[in-house]
DNA sequence: AACCCGCCATGAAACGGTTCATAATGTAGC
DNA sequence: GCTACATTATGAACCGTTTCATGGCGGGTT
């Protein structure tokens, strides 16, 4: 159990009488200390010390209104993509000397409503959010009602929120023509649900790439949901795959985490990266390069995202939206190529 | 710049003039729905989405004065460790309906200091910390105060704060060990600023073992320190011992991050793993095993420590604190020893 | 001496909820 | 018809700050 206070916390008004001050001067010289006495000042201060006074932010808050906090709402802490971007945002916070709390929905849509929730009755000035469904209203309604919110990894058709986000289409298809190029015709295709708009987005650009060349979707392509985004989904899904038979030759995986499960897995299994399947992953995370397997992978500017997301909330534009859009590039490595580079 | 809301939020009292009924009954809707008559009921729940009202936080905190929310202060919300550790925290919780919020403090006590006047001011129930100061004095006055206090990864000497932690001198004490097993009488360790315990402890036990094999530390062991704790500050740190000519045979990295860097540099510098350099890391983070070179590293069981943190703050004892203390275990892999398991 | 001004300190209003004693209304029992 | 009681609704007090109009005071100017 968590241990009450001994008793009820010190404030303002007993600081005040502690000092044999008012409580406007406490006040003062919290906020304004030029504006008092220096005797005044330290006869205060001695008190805040002695009762070991700690400031109630929600009064705080109410009265004053604003606070320097920024939200952010990410599908999954634990995907270093997504802690990579927190710390674009954070760097770009720190300059204006704001802080950042982070949540994470863990792609679920309750998860994500509660947080918003929090964040918003607490009076946030913004919070950036990757959502975890393509519906977008229940944020529309929060800036509406007049908090800032900025979509991250994720582009905004709406002309009220901002956005920063990667092209996921030309990543999908940068990946299956790369796949492609290397001469397979039939792909799997590790994806997350296609509620989470990044997923389908990168659906359609593989699609984008297979009709391109002249191949049937429905024959070249083999579509498969992990169940969550991490190595244990991509594990699963991979087994799932290889015991269905027909198995195809090269595995295009949604993120970098599901890639390294699979990597895993074919390992265990015996089945040779490139040469028996080869594999492409998203996001090029730090270990990307570094695998048994070096994994081809999508890169995405995580830095330049978050940073970007930070200052679209702190300078954007106050009643257009900005809709920025970063290019992903391919890192070509051996999971996928017999001649990398 | 952040749009301010059109004009004020809509409040309690808005929302009982709508509806013509008192602010009591609007709360009474809000809070104890079942106290009202289904009819008003309607009549209000109709009037909050008119006027779509919310809760103003703040307000509510000040007066009923709880809060469901704990905050976690880890020192780098990019390492994998810790976010491992933070979604142990989020699962225990999530039983009880609690929420998360996670701050990072970039290994920086004046941030640490910030985050922890951040939620104590906001009326946290709790909050679990990585100190990344040795010492914890302000952590003691913010328990003193009344708000639960966890210390994580890190033990804790003092009687009225709880603390769950790994053991770091057995986990330096194993990885020197290993080495020393495999025949290295030059090792360097590239570890972090001994301000912070963990790194400390990992010293202490590196030493220990040495010490036990007869060897004089002042010439079998290179302490470097590393800048940041991630992959670029393990590579800043194993090129300037690189330059520095006289070459150890085996590092021994703070955490797995700094490992990856090593591995990454060490590749690029054409010297082979673990035959003209061994190497071990620490956390034994997902992507260890499936590394260029798997990496040995002295495992902690992340998930465990979270959840029992989150434990002792929700249901922890009233007046004594308890100190849980997991024992790390060595996995050892190829880059470190040519034949492993 | 009268006036003005700047400097500090004061104390009450306001922020937006929750809570609780009280009132209003309806129902049942005698 | 009267009392007893349950059910709802009311509205004022309160939480702990910030803010601002007000006032006291001392010194400089005319």
């Amino acid at each position: 159990m968590i241990q009450p206070a001994a008793h009820r916390r010190a404030s303002i008004a007993d600081v005040a009488r502690a000092a044999g001050v008012s409580v406007g001067t406490v006040s003062n010289v919290l906020n304004r200390p030029e504006r008092v006495l220096p005797g005044t000042r330290e006869r205060v201060e001695a008190a805040i010390d002695e009762l070991s006074f700690v400031r109630n932010g929600s009064a705080r808050q109410l009265r004053a209104g604003t606070i320097t906090t920024v939200g952010a709402i990410v599908l999954d802490i634990a995907n270093p993509f997504f802690t990579d971007v927190a710390r674009g945002i954070e760097e770009r916070l720190d300059r204006d000397d704001f802080t950042l709390m982070v949540a994470s929905s863990d792609d679920d849509p309750d998860r994500e409503q509660r947080y918003l929730r929090l964040f918003e009755e607490h009076g946030v000035q913004g919070v950036m959010v990757v959502p975890a469904t393509n519906d977008i209203e229940h944020l529309l309604a929060v800036r509406r009602r007049g908090t800032g919110v900025v979509l991250l990894d994720r582009p905004s058709s709406d002309p009220s929120i901002s956005s920063v986000a990667v092209d996921d289409v030309r990543g999908g298809e940068l990946a299956a023509r790369h796949l492609l190029d290397e001469g397979h015709t039939r792909i799997a295709f590790l994806n997350g649900p296609h509620t989470i708009r990044q997923c389908a987005d990168r659906h359609e650009g593989v699609l984008k790439a297979l009709v391109e060349a002249g191949l049937d979707p429905a024959t070249a392509l083999v579509e498969t949901t992990v169940t969550s985004l991490n190595a244990e989904g991509g594990e699963a899904a991979i087994r799932g795959l290889l015991e269905s038979g027909d198995r195809p030759t090269a595995v295009f995986c949604v993120n970098d985490l599901v890639a390294l499960g699979v990597l895993r897995t074919l390992r265990t299994e015996n089945i040779t990266v490139p040469t028996d399947m080869a594999v492409v992953g998203y996001d090029d995370v730090a270990f990307a390069a570094e695998l048994s397997t070096p994994l081809t992978s999508v890169r995405q500017p995580t830095h330049e995202l978050g940073a970007r997301a930070a200052d679209l909330l702190l300078n954007g534009p106050d009643t257009t939206a900005e809709h920025v859009m970063f290019q992903p590039t391919l890192v070509i490595r051996r999971s996928s190529s017999s001649t990398p580079r």
